[in-house]
RNA sequence: UGGAGCAGGCGAAGCGGUCGCUUCUUCUUUUGAUGAGAAAGAAGAAGAGGAAAGUCCGAACUCCAGAGGGCCUGAUGGUCGCUAACGGCGACCUCGGGUAACCGAGGGAAAGUGCCACAGAAAACAGACCGCCAGUUUUUUGACGAGACUGGUAAGGGUGAAAAGGUGAGGUAAGGGCUCACCGCUCCGGUGGUGACAUCGGAGGCAGGGCAAACCCCAUCAGGAGCAAGACCAAAUUAGCCCCGCUUAAGGGCGGCCCGUCCAAAGGGGUGGGUAGGUCGCUAAACCAGUCGAGUAAUCGGUUGGUUAGAUAAAUGACCGCUGCUGUCCCAGACAGUAACAGAAUUCGGCUUAUGUCCUGCUCCAGCCA
RNA sequence: GCGGGCGUAGUUCAGUGGUAGAACGUCUGCUUGCCAAGCAGAAGGCCGUGGGUUCAAGUCCCAUCGCCCGCU
């Protein structure tokens, strides 16, 4: 139903992503790792982190890009609202559109909230 | 037909649609004090590049009180132009490379200092190893020859990246610009050119190695830092302690030093505390497109039209249909692909680097045909 | 975004323009009943990459690639 993906549903805050980083529960693949927390709010939030270790700015914007199209035609699959970090890996580049919508919904099926 | 050289263009193929993102404008609702503003929603408009990249130069802009002089330091380097400026661009000059189209390089080594390994007799107020020639003398014996000494010489040999112009002729005891011709070089003068320089004539028998991307000299240019510059707002904290200083100061004034000048207890330094957020800067400018004129050109001037991203854990994405193009195959069709390099972060002018079975024009060379 | 630094042997580093070195490590031999230590010797380098200046470049100049650090 709701397709949008609505400024307040990114993490911006230093402080957000720090207490994040501290509380939350971590989901490792080869090709990106899942930071996640249960939030009490009524919406999701989500951000993506890609260091300039896995390429040039074309390859960081592209895997941005893809990170926030899976997140807004999926939000259906959270069964409560939650904050999500997702951390890119080196082999993500490697991934087509089709593998990383695979990859995606198989690690938040994995979610156990 | 093949191979080269140069110049330029395009660069998510075009059209339509669905979902979503950023900014702006208008409207609606909620909140708020009928304000400023904030939140939510709707409609419309706009939304990555030729290199946005590297950060290699040059500027605008901002702050450093002001941006003055000198020295150090750094940069540039044929000439004349263009430009806001430049290490950029254009035209020309000389030298070098290429069969050619064309391409590359560029001040000074008769101001001084320094360095030229190995080899070689000798490597920088030149010198003489092997040689060549003459004379004297010894040996032998009559000569040739051989050795020693004295003198002449730099043609030949060999070393090296480099060794006191080159080729030829005359001349000479042997040689040598010793003399002559041609080429090269230096100096003087004329002519042409704004100039680099070119060219013509005359004189001189000839000066003397290389390296300034070694120090350096000459000419020109440069104050420093950078939008994380800098300005403002609200909140919070400290408005304490120590040190220096009121005039012949110390200290500071953003690469260093000196002069000059300015600040100077509402100051400077240290300690302590803080380094969390918002707004502005922030997009209309040395702008782009067409056209006319000046100029060989870079470029300049006039005129007409256009408005063209402003994010901040940082917006341009995903998908569908039709058309076009390319490739493969079993060719009235089917399948696959539609790219490469690459993503604005204060803004411009350049340079450099990356990139495509892409496109256009001009030129050169070779082969074949007429 | 802006500013700065470094690339040399397997590793850590030296290196006035003139044959690329040291230490540790590796290998071989000696020593020992065996190992370690010790002693003797050897191998190992396109000096990140590509151009230029020079007779000659690890060194000087230009471009490029990679890595590291600082500034809100």
């Amino acid at each position: 139903m709701d397709e949008r993906l609505r400024p307040i549903e990114r993490i911006r805050k230093q402080k957000d992503f720090t207490e994040l980083y501290r509380r939350g529960r971590r989901l490792k693949s080869r090709y990106f790792h899942l930071v996640f927390q249960p939030n009490g709010l009524e919406y999701s939030r989500m951000a993506v982190v890609v260091s300039k270790k896995i390429g040039k700015a074309t390859v960081r914007n592209r895997i941005k890009r893809r990170f926030k199209e899976l997140f807004r035609r999926n939000k259906h699959l959270l069964r409560q609202p939650c904050d999500l970090i997702f951390i890119a890996q080196k082999e993500i580049p490697k991934l087509s559109w089709e593998e990383l919508q695979a990859e995606y919904k198989s690690m938040i099926s994995r979610l156990d909230l």
